[in-house]
Parts: C-alpha cells; structure tokens; sequence
DNA sequence: CGCATTAGACTAACATTGAGTATTAGGTGG
DNA sequence: CCACCTAATACTCAATGTTAGTCTAATGCG
C-alpha cells in the first residue's frame, strides 16, 4: 500500500515532467469548534493534510483525491469540492525537495463529526490550531496583539508612498479598527502574514521576508509544504459558501437543534451571530423542518429537533445560512 | 517560436507524465455583447482558447499563462484569475489524441475593448455564439425551445423514479417555468446538456449520451477539446462576481456612462436590468465618482462622465454593481 | 419552590429592493 | 425656431429584509 502522505520526495509520477499532488483539506464540525483531519505519521514529520499523487489510474482528479482519502482515512467522502490549484515553485516543490515542478490541487471536503475515527495516524484537531488570529467567536483573540504589531512594524519601515501602499494592503485584509470582522478574508491575511514573514513557513521556504526568522514568529503551528495555504483557501472558501449554498448541513448530524446548527455556523465563520435573527432567518428560508421529537439534554428548556429539508437543494440553488453580509460594518464582538 | 494554441497533440512538456495546459477565457465588453478572444490558425482547425503549455521556465501557473497570452496576442493582461482546474481523462485529452494525462488550467482576464487586436489568428467574438441559450436580454432566446425540446425527451424517456432525478437536474439548472432567469447557472446548464448529448463535443469525446449524435446537435459551435467547458466556467464566475465585487470596471474606458456601465453588466449577465433601480445602486456604494464632463452621443439628453472610483477596491472588498440577488423570483424578461 | 438556563416568540427602527412615474436637457426635422 | 424624440436623471411608494432588542415558556437542579 502506498503512503497517502508522502512525506519524502520523489515520489510523484512523472520524472521530470510535472508531478501532480492532491491535497484535501476535510472539514467536520464539533460543537466546540471546527475540525480538519490531518496526518503526521511520526512526530518527527510535519504535520500534513491527507494527500497523495496523482496517477494514471485516476480517471478524474476528484477519483484521485477520494481514493487517496479513502486509502488513508478509510472511508468515502461525500461533499467535495475543488478549491484551487498550487504552482509556485519555492512554496510547494521546494519544500519537499522535488527536483521539477509541482503542482498541488487542494480540495475540500466536508464531513459529518460521527465519522472521525483515530487510527491511520489520522487525527482531528481545530483548524484554529493553524489559524488562532481566526477566531473572533469570544472577542478578539489574544494573537491579534503580535499580529497587530507585526504589520505595524512592517509599515513603520517603509518609506513614504510604499507606506501608505502596505497600509491599504492591511486594511483590506485586516480590516479598519472599527468595521465588523470580515471572517472571509481568511486567505488575504494568511497570505499577507506570509509576505511579511510574521509566518513560520515563508522564511522555510526562502521567501524575502521583512520580519526576522525569530522575532515574528507566531506560536500558530505550520504545515508540511503548502497546506496551511490549502487550509486557509479551505477557510475562506467555507466560510463564503455557507452564506449562499446549504453546505452546513454537510456537517450536521441527521437531527439537530437550532442552537447546535447555530454553534456550527459560529464555529465556521469564527464569529457570533445573533440568535433570534439566526434563527428567523433558517425558519424564513425553509432550510429546516421539523421532526417532531425533542431533546431535553440542552441545560435549559428542551429544544425541538429539526432536520435538513433535502428539497431545498432542488428548489433554490442559492440559499444560504444567515451571516451578516459583508459590508462596512462594526465589528459585533468588541464589547 | 511556439505556437501559443497548440492544435496538435504531443506538444505538451512531460513524456508519459502529466501534461498540463495553460487556457484563458480573455473577456471584453462592448455596448452591444460580451466578447471573447479566440484562436484559430486556419479554417480546419476548431477554434480554441487562447492556451500554452505549462513549462519549466514559468515560475507560477499565472505567469505561464501572461507568458503565452502575451506570445499570442502581444500585449500583457491586467485582471487574471484562476477559474478551475480540469482533469477527466476523456473530455481533454483524448480529444487532442494525447497519449497519457492531461490537465487542463483555466484562467479567467479582463480586458479593456481597446486593447482588442485582430493579428496574430485571434479574434474578438461573442461569447452568446457558444452559448446562445445563456443571453436572456431580449426575452427568451430562439433555441430554447430546441433546449426544453431535448430535455424534455431526455426525461419523458426515463422510467419512474429516474424521471423525477431528471427532472430535477434540469430544474436545477433551467429553473421552473415561472422562476426568474439565474443567469449564475450557465456552467451547470451546459454540463447537463453535454451529459445529454444535446452538444456537439460529448460525441466526439464519446461520452454516453442519451441523444443521438445527428437530431440533438444544437448550433451553438463548439471549440477545441474542453474550451467551452472552460468557457461555461468562466461565465458562470464572472456573472457571479460581478455581484459582489467591483470587476466591471477592468471592462470599462477610463471615462463612461451609467448607461453604458449598465448595458456591459446587462451583458455578461445575460438579461436586463431596472436602470432607475441599477443606477441609484451603483450611487449609493459609492463605486463611481463624478468627472465633470459630459457626453452628448447618447441620442439623448447628454449623459454625464463617470469613472471608477479606485478607492473602493482598498475601502469595500465586497461591493459589487447592481443585479437581482438570486432567490426565487419570478422571470423579469417574460413580457 | 425558586432560580438558572436555554428555547422560542415577538417588535420597533431602519435599510434595501423592485417597480413605477415625472421631469429635464439635449438633438433633429420640418 | 419650435415640436418632438430620446435618453438622462430625479423622485415616489410599497414590500421586504435586517439589526438589535425584549419578553415569555419550559425544563433541570438545589
């Protein structure tokens, strides 16, 4: 049986030619937060997404992902989708020391909680593991402080018009000190960390960094080659997506209660929604039906258990779970 | 120096490993259609894409693809975004007669009309002449009824239970009788009518198709290998992101009218628009500021010159131009 | 029994949208 | 040079959606 995570290099198709890896970033959700599956088959290695070459046996490129996960986790994914398609050179070949050009496909991948399993040197872990500046759910989280800094020196040195050029840069990103938190640019920041090199990984990869190796570090944890760029194109990608398109249900249990699908929107987008106004706004759009069974294990007053209505896919292509929509807001959680 | 579209197979960068190509869907806008640019050397070639091979010399897949666009058309892209990245072994590869894999990058630019050029074997064209079913504008377009005809065959044919998903598909898809035109939905109508056979090129790629290869061609021409896919790919991202991010403008003059602005979303969109509503709109986010000047070639009252206001782009990375948000409403052209 | 806790219903203020109507300022032809 | 055509621009109004609250209901627990 082959690695589905390759952790040395050379192992690709082709010699010389273009070798193709796919990579999956495979999202459950708990209660408490997100999660994604990774792998690290030693504590030596990296830890990585699960994922594997393509190869001529592959008829499509979702083939090829599904049967590496399938190899790896041992079951079939069912939600898939494609995400984007990796070429630098440094950031990805280089990094695990493959002579030619690499490409890697992300993918993501949703799952429901009840299929996580431990073996496999699989592992679920909080995807705000790799991304702690995400989680706005409790206010601002502590990071944003080393962050802030970070991007604060790194426009502080730059001389006059090129200040003002990285300044905009970070606000688009980041946002301005009053707007709403806008959790979908999980990418931009990501990759503006990245530029500065207030991220671990540019200064493996040989990227031209303005932090020093040690001084801008943030304690978030990296990945093997790409894959917390893979990740965090999965984030945003999610995060975009559970706006317009019932994709949450993906992650639910098959009878839930509102608060639970609440909790799991929340954790996704990593910030706090109002409750009546979420709720109205499921109920509004038909997204949900009643089962007519109730729990009573919800600390409080028992909670009607509602379940997806499988129509809706049918009937409106676009319809979405409630999250503000991005304008120029306030941010919600800075009381 | 290397042809830019290759036409022939066997041109491509690995030898038994994995090919992978480089295409652009160039969009252009003029008062009257959405363009795109096409190659086509000479008449008994298909027309294509303008598309190159990745090669080792190109640093990123983007600048592989400005690298080939520019060999081909003469002149550097501004707005380029990756669209999808294509890999089923039939619908690309064995159409250029390729030995082994083949993937294939989509790459979606805008351009400004003026920089069109009609050297070098590229053309400007309407993209409606590839999808004819997709302009809405002016009502219901003349092969619809061709479209609904072959659909409607497809699913009559099917027993019980398989009738129901069929019909669904194609709802999906078209929408029911009374909904209003989803214009976002182009890349999944033409999947549907490739599976169908009601498409030139799922033929010759010998898919299993319902329709017979003579009765179910609709005229719509068809391009190189998996160019209209990319096409359909393109359009559907472009509709969508007009929506909710300032892209029209890397289609507009320096200088314009609300009209004008109007009538470019109106094509790409595929329908038409509520000027006092598009107008107050496209105000009010603040997307356009005044010039000063005005033009009188409008056949009118003389129409002030707008422009871009490029601020919006640091200020609101979500904001874009006018167009019904996609619920379940009613069909706007029907009248 | 009363309190903490969560479910779930309701409301007022405000913003956005869809659709329609009225007015204005040029060009053009008689 | 005036009537009229065309398109620009301004305004209205009802319907709908959103934000941010409050208020009541039903449990478990001490």
């Amino acid at each position: 049986m082959t690695r589905a995570t390759r952790q040395r290099p050379g192992v690709g198709t082709a010699q010389g030619g273009v070798t193709v890896d796919l990579s999956a970033v495979i999202v459950s959700a708990s209660p408490d937060g997100p999660r994604v599956l990774v792998h690290q088959p030693d504590t030596k290695h990296p830890v990585a997404l699960p994922s594997g070459p393509l190869e001529a046996r592959h008829r499509t490129l979702d083939a090829g992902l599904r049967s590496w996960v399938e190899e790896l986790v041992g079951y079939r994914l069912g939600y898939v989708e494609q995400l984007y398609t990796f070429g630098d050179a440094n950031r990805h070949a280089s990094a695990l020391g493959q002579p030619s050009r690499a490409l890697s496909i992300g993918y993501l991948a949703l799952v429901r909680e009840s299929r996580a399993r431990k073996d496999h040197d699989v592992t679920w872990v909080s995807w705000y593991r790799f991304f702690p500046w995400e989680d706005w759910r409790h206010g601002e989280p502590a990071v944003m402080a080393r962050v802030r800094e970070g991007i604060a020196g790194w426009i502080a040195e730059a001389p006059g018009d090129e200040r003002k050029h990285r300044e905009e840069r970070a606000r688009v990103a980041f946002g301005r000190p009053d707007d709403r938190w806008n959790e979908e640019m999980a990418l931009e920041r990501y990759e503006l960390l990245y530029e500065i090199g207030l991220v671990p990984e540019a200064h493996r990869d040989g990227a031209p960094c303005w932090a020093p190796r040690e001084a801008a570090i943030l304690e978030a944890e990296s990945l093997l080659a790409d894959h917390r760029r893979i990740l965090a194109t999965g984030i945003s990608r999610l995060r975009g997506k559970i706006k317009y398109r019932p994709v949450v249900f993906e992650l639910m249990p098959p009878r839930f209660t509102f608060l639970q699908l609440q909790r799991t929107v929340e954790a996704l987008a990593g910030i706090e929604l109002h409750k009546p106004n979420f709720r109205r706004l499921v109920e509004h759009q038909g997204l949900v039906e009643e089962t007519g069974a109730v729990t009573s294990n919800t600390g409080g007053r028992p909670a009607r258990l509602i379940r997806f209505r499988r129509d809706v896919l049918l009937e409106r292509p676009a319809s979405g779970v409630g999250l503000p929509t991005t304008n120029s807001r306030r941010n919600s959680t800075s009381n």
